[in-house]
DNA sequence: TCTAGATCGTTAGCATTGCTAAGTAAATGT
DNA sequence: ACATTTACTTAGCAATGCTAACGATCTAGA
């Protein structure tokens, strides 16, 4: 690897932005496929992993997720029925539903953890240090584009 | 941009690993939610597309998006029911489906190229260069990563 | 040859995960 | 104080993935 196409679609971004939309597409779909067999699914995950910081409240999560209010609800249900967080309030604004990761959420979490990663991490350490960084990039990139 | 945080996960395989996957269903999401006006989803998009070049088996098309054969035999009965693709006979094998895309199909697929890069074509056009480099390389990594 | 097993696609049914619409409770502004 | 806005929830729906089980066809071995 390393060593790949000059630089056909660099210039035009909707050849890049149709490229990339594939490519991100599939992986993704191998990824869920991949991880389907831990206890937390990939979004459970991804909130779970958010909490670590600090608590939360129900909006802020969505809008992390870049999904709509509703559908976190059900996740933070799913995920507080199994103890995985607790629901708090905020004194500020009784409106607002604080979310905080749980020891026991904690302790799925880092357990998850390998597994979840175990098939993308060994194809990342296939990789050369180059194409490492590139990835990271991306990611970066990646995120700042769908803030 | 382009200026990024120096090297933190390149070298620890199960960080970039993470940090990766985050970013992918995150951008997978938003994808797909910007993505959901248009007259094709995601999925049936990248399969009429794999049509474009040359006809394709069912489980060929199966392998290549990442999903199992009950999966896409669905997505190939829904576009053949709009006409845009059509089932054709392998004589040599006739257990095969052989699934061409129509002139219809191609028609839609032009007509939901432009609507369905929107969104990203504009965020990869903010970019610098080196960053569109950076994601076409990703994109051409994650592929192989992947297949 | 002919029979056993493998392979390709399909059908049927289910789980996950996203959405919108509509409702309640709390905060805010006129 | 009343109307509006905001935060979350509830209810119900749609899309899209899966496994299990089946028919048809191909392939290999006795």
């Amino acid at each position: 690897m390393t060593e790949r196409s000059p630089n056909p679609s660099t210039s035009d971004p909707g050849l890049l932005a149709a490229e990339l939309r594939v490519a991100v597409m599939r992986t993704s779909r191998r990824l869920r496929a991949e991880a389907a067999t831990g206890e937390l699914s990939p979004g459970r995950y991804s909130v779970l992993a958010g909490l670590l910081a600090s608590p939360q409240t129900v909006g802020q999560l969505a809008a992390r997720e870049q999904i709509q209010a509703p559908s976190m609800t059900r996740i933070v249900n799913d995920l507080a029925a199994v103890g995985f967080i607790s629901r708090g309030e905020n004194p500020q604004d009784k409106r607002q539903v604080l979310v905080s990761i749980t020891d026991q959420g904690s302790a799925a979490l880092m357990r998850a953890r390998s597994m979840r990663t175990a098939w993308l991490a060994q194809r990342v350490a296939a990789l050369t240090p180059q194409d490492r960084a590139t990835l990271h990039q991306a990611a970066l990139i990646l995120q700042e584009m769908s803030a």
